[in-house]
DNA sequence: CGACGGGACGC
DNA sequence: CGACGGGACGC
């Protein structure tokens, strides 16, 4: 116990100790008298019991038939279960009815679905694997039910990750603790009915409780944005006059504010009207005037609604690349300085990322509304004739056409001038050739302009800093790629950062579930960092995908 | 048949 | 100094 890491005075010992790991506790009813010796002898057999707790009555102490097991492992606990339930212990009568006890903050209801949560586990498996690889992987556990993995809906393309449902909960524990450290198992949440769904997308979007007529106008916002704008052919002055599909989807919005203006930083150079297309990306704009030699620019929507969501998805939007624009409520704009470099800009971004999300709202319900707003701006970009990546890289003529001549070009975020663009390759999980190690000096890089930096020398896999750290890993699936990039970005400087770019040292072999019952608990998940680069932007391979 | 103690020094 | 990420299902 005294190792792990993950213990923190809000959640006490307690708490975690008896979910941990997940279903390793029993709920028992037993006949009242039954001594704490006799269910040990009964059931030690299953595995290492770490607490017996035989509830009695707080006032007469009267014993009450209810008993709880702890064991150490989910699998000792699921074949107790398994063995015990319905039996009678020697010298009693009465059948024993055993259970995975609840956590205690779910407290005592009784979930019709609380098998679901023993027999599926949610897994993270190479983006290659098919729904039969999963099978076949997890079938030496146990029988399996069925497999899914999760696809992008439009390019059919493996998310990395899938379900793996099993006829017992004995084989999920099974293969809970004794698959690949890479799977990072977890036991699946039931799906969520339909109207809980609802209530979620809803409270993600505005603070209270909307009509039903919202709510579907509020889901349709994820297709094609034909509806929400009917004939945006082009996105310019006066779009948002169409009707008041628009408007109506951003009327409960949360504003802290009651003015409808932003003020806003961007950076040196962006133009006029780059800066206008991307804010009558949201609907309700009325004007957008930038002064282009300060890039100090001013922004009116039609409601305080419209204008807060403007801010909120715009806000931190690296645009161009490596340089996030800074936006504010006009009417709050004097309590904080503006960033005048991108390193300021990226930790106070970092900073108001608290405050991104709607009080209430989860990060990963915030996550999904970002998201379809980035298609929705995505779409209307490619309508509107322009091409996102001119944009990401600032080039405002489009200058940047030129293609495979090897000619380097400009690029808004680096001191020195790289090569064109190329594309990535996918994860196979045998085309890795040479792994990279990456520094950022001081603080940090965007992943956006990891990506658009390290895949100019062709053949990326993927590249990322850890989270919330200022290293990480360049994968490319060959090696003088590898070595182009090293050549070249090495002592760099991308988005103010001084790099550092070296060949990285092999990787430390995958832990394994099971055996001492290490650390790899939930607590990765309370670290979630938000990295500026998950707000809205405009990636090309997913706005084809989106197409 | 049905739901949450005692222990304790690891900050 | 700077060494190994994150991921949730349109029922």
């Amino acid at each position: 116990m005294a190792g792990r890491d993950n213990r923190d005075g809000r959640d006490g010992r307690e708490s975690r100790g008896l979910d941990d790991p997940p279903n390793s506790r029993l709920f028992i009813l037993c006949q009242k008298g039954t001594t704490e010796q006799e269910f040990r002898d009964a059931f030690e057999k299953f595995g290492v019991i770490e607490d017996i707790w035989i509830i009695k009555d707080k006032r007469t102490n009267e014993d009450r038939g209810i008993v709880y097991i702890k064991f150490s492992k989910t699998s000792e606990a699921m074949q107790a279960m398994e063995e015990m339930n319905g039996r009678a212990l020697p010298g009693t009568n009465k059948g024993l009815k055993v259970v995975v006890a609840n956590s205690k903050r779910d407290g005592s209801t009784r979930d019709p679905r609380e098998d679901e949560r023993l027999v599926r586990l949610f897994v993270i498996i190479p983006k290659h694997f098919t729904e039969q690889n999963l099978r076949d992987e997890f079938a030496k556990y146990g029988d399996v039910e069925n497999v899914t993995v999760l696809k992008d809906r439009n390019s059919g393309e493996s998310k990395g990750f899938g379900y793996v449902r099993y006829f017992k909960p004995l084989h999920a524990a099974m293969a809970y603790e004794n698959c690949e450290g890479s799977y990072k198992p977890k036991f699946a949440e039931p799906q969520r009915s339909r109207d809980e769904r609802d209530e979620i997308e809803i409270h993600g979007f505005s603070s209270h409780h909307s009509g039903a007529g919202q709510k579907r106008m509020y889901e349709d916002e994820i297709h094609p944005p034909g509806y929400l704008y009917p004939d945006i052919g082009f996105p310019g002055p006066g779009y948002h006059h169409i009707g008041t599909g628009p408007m109506d989807i951003l009327a409960d919005y949360p504003t802290t504010s009651s003015g409808s203006r932003l003020i806003i930083q961007a950076p040196i150079g962006l133009t006029q009207g780059y800066l206008s297309k991307l804010f009558n990306l949201i609907p309700g704009m009325e004007y957008c005037d930038l002064n282009e030699t300060t890039g100090l620019a001013y922004a009116r929507y039609s409601s305080p609604q419209c204008a807060a969501y403007a801010r909120d998805k715009l806000n931190g939007f690296e645009y161009p690349l490596g340089s996030p624009l800074h936006v504010q409520m006009a009417d709050e704009s004097m309590r904080q300085e503006f960033p005048m470099n991108v390193d300021k800009g990226f930790s106070q971004f970092a900073n108001s990322l608290g405050s991104y999300n709607a009080p209430g709202a989860s990060p990963v319900e915030s996550l999904d509304i970002r998201q379809k707003v980035k298609l929705q701006a995505a779409m209307i970009l490619e309508k509107a004739g322009i091409n996102p990546h001119n944009l990401l890289n600032f080039a405002s003529g489009g200058a940047v056409g030129s293609v495979g001549d090897g000619r380097k070009e400009r690029v808004s975020y680096c001191n020195i001038p790289l090569p064109p663009p190329q594309p990535t390759v996918a994860d196979d999980g045998k085309n890795l050739a040479q792994r990279l190690f990456i520094v950022c000096q001081p603080s940090g890089v965007s992943e956006r302009v990891l990506k658009d930096a390290f895949c100019r020398f062709g053949n990326l896999i993927d590249v990322y800093l850890l989270s919330g750290r200022n290293y990480g890993y360049a994968k490319y699936a060959s090696k003088d790629c590898a070595m182009k990039a090293i050549e070249t970005l090495h002592g760099q400087t991308l988005a103010g950062q001084k790099m550092k770019v070296l060949e990285a040292e092999p990787p430390k072999p995958h832990p394994v579930h099971g055996g001492l019952q290490g650390d790899e608990g939930p607590s990765k998940k309370q670290r979630l960092h938000i990295l500026p680069d998950t707000g809205l932007h405009l990636e090309e391979t997913k706005i084809k995908d989106e197409l």
